[in-house]
DNA sequence: AAGTTTTGTTAGATTAGTCTAACTTTAATA
DNA sequence: TATTAAAGTTAGACTAATCTAACAAAACTT
């Protein structure tokens, strides 16, 4: 069994390749970045995942997973994103405070656990960030996305997901009214000064292209739920 | 904030201590064998706690919590216990199953987790097997319970709680019919066997004494409860 | 091509938690 | 009380995960 450790740097690796577009796999910088240690240590662990056929690597390479460490990533953000919807849908947490919670949680283990869970919430297909869920049988086909620049002028479109998990963003985005699975409207744009009038709930805001660039839309707006 | 291995140390002093009837302190070899560690072990950690006045304890003496640490140790129970009953009330584990899952919950941190855990249960008295649930107050009492063998010969009593929680114990009980909140009849007795013959919803079985020694129970029938 | 910057590795130290083996203190017993 | 047994501690070693400092390789730049 993999220790908590060794399991973020899994993770870390399929965050870096397997869910960013255009990318294959990661330099070891990037990785200790993305896990907040130092270049040294990554370097360290990652001749270790190698020994344990988790990870492609040769010194001075760039690291990817193999297949063996993709299906064990891959377990472990379905349990993160099982759990931040445990912790939205039935706590009432809210959109920002589930991501810091649900980073314990991801690593109990058990296998009825993480069954039974998906079960209780109906087996979801999104997490609260809009994020797909990686099914048990290993099923993950990564969603191209656009982001709100996609949008023209005078369209509706649905906000599907977000590009930044911090508290500071999902809060700003909150006060403008935005959130999972609802509609939102661009008003306008300025092109001239980069920023675009969107409208959700009724509610009239000035964002700026730097911002949309984070927020992930749909282009058609979904049917209203039948009850 | 603690380590999982400090938490662990002082859930196993209060189990030793506060939970055990006529018992106020504990010895390093008995710490030791809780935990499953050697001695050798248990006596650095013991003396690391002293040093953080989480313990009272002097060389070569028994340890006991002070004030501080009975709380933080309490904490740790509620939790195990809390989420013992979300596996068994909400996700459908059974009776022996939801104890090692709880050692793993029990180390999440997070205050709120915790509080919208017990809201969402309901604010539960017990957990599966019958154990008193801490407060969020710090609110604790120990209640002295009886046993099966407390029991006369044609009375019935209820089943509150059981006190060897492995597996093996939990599912032979179960094969019997035996349940948390469950009426249970003591048919007869045969003292010179140290036999009794009981019934519990119409089944009857022959357990002996020693068995019947880690059933708790409590002597009046509760009403059924309403609808 | 040479020099410079970026990227990555190695060596050595540190901390937490564990062990074994040897030792010491306290308790029990003859 | 002297001896033995049980309980508890200390010393020294090990592993996992981290760091800093020094070094090496690869990638850019002029
Ligand atoms: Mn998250
Ligand atoms: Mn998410
Ligand atoms: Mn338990
Ligand atoms: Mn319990």
């Amino acid at each position: 069994m993999l220790s908590i450790t060794e399991e973020n740097y899994l993770k870390a690796l399929f965050r870096l390749t397997c869910e960013e577009v255009g990318k294959t796999d990661a330099g070891t910088n990037e990785i200790a970045a993305q896990l907040d240690v130092k270049p040294a240590t990554a370097s360290d662990m990652l001749r270790k995942l190698k020994e344990k056929k988790l990870i492609e690597y040769e010194k001075y390479g760039k690291s990817m997973l193999t297949r063996r460490g993709k299906k064990m990533a891959m377990e472990i953000v379905r349990k993160h994103r099982l759990w931040e919807t445990f912790l939205y849908e039935k706590l009432g947490f809210t959109w920002d405070e589930v991501h810091e919670v649900a980073e314990q949680l991801e690593h109990i283990q058990s296998q009825k656990l993480i069954e039974r869970l998906n079960t209780f919430l109906g087996n979801p297909k999104y997490d609260p960030h809009g994020d797909l869920i990686p099914q048990a049988d290993g099923e993950f086909k990564l969603i191209e996305k656009k982001t709100l620049n996609d949008i023209a002028e005078g369209e509706t479109c649905l906000v599907v997901g977000v590009s930044d998990n911090s508290a500071e963003f999902l809060q700003y985005v909150d006060g403008l009214s935005i959130a999972i699975h609802r509609p939102l409207k661009v008003v306008s744009r300025k092109p001239f000064d980069a920023i675009l009038e969107i409208e959700v709930k009724g509610k009239r805001s000035a964002i700026s292209a730097r911002l949309a660039d984070h927020i992930f839309v749909s282009r058609e707006v979904k049917k209203a739920a039948k009850m």
